[in-house]
DNA sequence: GCCACATATTTCAAGCCTGAAATTTTAGGC
DNA sequence: GCCTAAAATTTCAGGCTTGAAATATGTGGC
């Protein structure tokens, strides 16, 4: 009876199975890092060409498509950050006058956001040079593979909660 | 003289050439969300059952491969984070026993950072839960879509610096 | 009308992050 | 042996972000 000779357990289930879990880990941090790559450029340019920030490019992108405004915590819901993080950023732009806050009528807790002329203007100067920017830092990403790699994305963002198995 | 109606300037062109950028858009938009997504679960968790954050798990995830430390240059390097960022990192994770800075021979100016025993142990820990966690969230993710998804990640992520156009 | 609970928002402490300015030390030229 | 520039790091101000606590207001039952 020659023990079984462990080695290395089973090399064919371990080129298959085990890496399964590594790659997607893989895909993970690659995602990660392409992510802050692209965010370090765009924020760098929006620093110092257009002395803004990404938050704050974000909360006037959500304004502009909404001309009558929204709440606070419709921007928060919206954005996916918390309520507290909006109140300071749209306090930024309010004192930058890009955006005016004015009470509902009805219901005097709560604060309708809304974009002031000068803010829409400026967004709509800063959408054009971020939508180019974009498209140049992509460029390398060709028609064929846009598709299916957005269809990835988009089910990995999207919330898979109280689907099947946990959550 | 009529005018020549402008309408649609040029519909097959808009609809092949305007695309590409509204699609490549779309593609950093939908890996923005998937990537914030997954940063929340992850950072989520950390706090709540592991009493540390994602920034703290990078640095030891980059010190855990360098048994001798590394000095703070290297690993705001390596992290792709500011200097100043990394001072502040350490500074805490030291206070919690999980690195130890070590003054380096021949180079007062230097500084070799190094896990403790202690560190070791813990991000080991944390490492196993790290995976098996993003192998959860990836789960959608099929063995054929990760060669092509990591690819492609990886050629955006790469610096892409004074290749031939501008940068 | 009052009370309890829910909602909308702000405030706050703690941590993360950057870019710029300081600090300390090293290295080279003379 | 000095002096200047470069290198390694820290310090700092300003901004982003979260989660928890506080505030203010609204709603429904009684």
């Amino acid at each position: 009876m020659s023990a079984p000779e462990p080695r290395t357990p089973d090399r064919a289930e371990e080129a298959a199975r085990a890496p399964l879990s590594k790659q997607r880990l893989r895909l993970w941090l690659r995602m990660l890092e392409a992510t802050r790559h692209i965010e370090a450029r765009l924020r760098d340019e929006l620093r110092t060409e257009h002395d803004s920030t990404l938050p704050r490019f974000d909360v006037l992108a959500a304004l502009y498509r909404r001309p009558a405004g929204l709440r606070m915590s419709e921007l928060s819901a919206m954005l996916k950050v918390s309520n507290g993080n909006v109140t300071g950023i749209v306090e930024r732009l309010a004192g930058e006058g890009h955006v005016e806050r004015l009470r509902v009528e009805g219901d005097r807790r709560a604060m309708r956001v809304r974009l002031t002329e000068d803010g829409r203007a400026r967004f709509a100067e800063m959408a054009g040079w971020h939508e180019a920017r974009v498209n140049e830092l992509l460029k390398d990403i060709t028609a064929e593979e846009l598709d299916p790699a957005i269809e990835l994305l988009a089910r990995i963002g999207r919330d898979q909660h109280d689907a099947d198995g946990r959550d």
